[in-house]
DNA sequence: TTTCAGATTTAGAACAAATATAAATCAAGA
DNA sequence: TCTTGATTTATATTTGTTCTAAATCTGAAA
């Protein structure tokens, strides 16, 4: 059920619409940080008025929510991750796929850097993917 | 003088234009890893007919070079730095000032991830950077 | 129930960064 | 000097995102 999704958005002081919960569980049963065109194409079905303008809308509210992440690994197009909290990606530049990297880092931990205050990370590792690098070359 | 920038490009295969060396020493002498919007602000008055497809252009080939790096700190529009190697880099929310930070990370180190091959870095940070602390507050 | 007001959704226009295109220019070697 | 390929340039196009304004929905008040 998705009484628990219905409580995460009113704790935040967000209407739990269909359009909005129907991202939100898209996004938390996803596993690979996907786009908002993803998104859009996954959901228009299923929803026959369903338009890309709520999509926007509704990652940018979960968004400042703090209930979701936006990620701008790749220059062109932003990607959405379900978990709010700092963790590390990688992005192979054969699959394209974005793994998550559980890796904890002191500087983060600590919540400074050289009097900088940190409120938000994001680390992008680059490479190719151990799939990837098991199958063919380069 | 720009013998060493000539060089440089020389080293890479890349012929040594005057628009290519007149962005790339820009950039050198640029602390602040400036937008291809305020590179083409500052160099168009020094050169009549200079381009903005020509800035593209250049800081395209000069990345895959590897003699300079693309940042994607903000999501709207790419930033570019002079240092071509591994370092992290802090966004000031207020000012809006990308400063470099110097971090040496065992996992950057190791060259590896969970199985994935690491090429490139990019970690960022985001807060309130140490100068706008001191000021106002928030 | 009906009415109303504010929030939300929607379609499409507008915008901005980046890329693609094709003509003009340049530079080096024959 | 002529030729050829690389580079620059202006412009058109593309793409992701934001903006706008009308339509729709929802919940409270009458
Ligand atoms: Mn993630
Ligand atoms: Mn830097
Ligand atoms: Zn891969
Ligand atoms: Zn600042």
């Amino acid at each position: 059920m998705d009484e628990e999704r219905i409580e995460k958005l009113r704790e935040k002081g967000i209407a739990p619409t269909i359009q909005r919960l129907v991202v939100l569980q898209y996004l938390e049963e996803s596993t690979t940080h996907p786009t908002v065109e993803e998104i859009y194409e996954a959901l228009k079905g299923q929803y026959p008025t369903f338009s890309k303008a709520t999509v926007y809308n509704t990652l940018q509210v979960l968004t400042q929510a703090g209930l979701i992440q936006e990620l701008t690994i790749e220059k062109e197009k932003a990607h959405y991750d379900p978990r709010p909290d700092i963790h590390h990606h990688f992005f192979c530049r054969r699959c394209h796929r974005i793994y998550d990297v559980e890796i904890d880092c002191s500087v983060v931990k600590r919540g400074m850097v050289e009097g900088h205050k940190i409120e938000m990370v994001q680390a992008y590792f680059y490479g190719l993917c151990a799939r990837c690098r098991e199958e063919g070359d380069a």
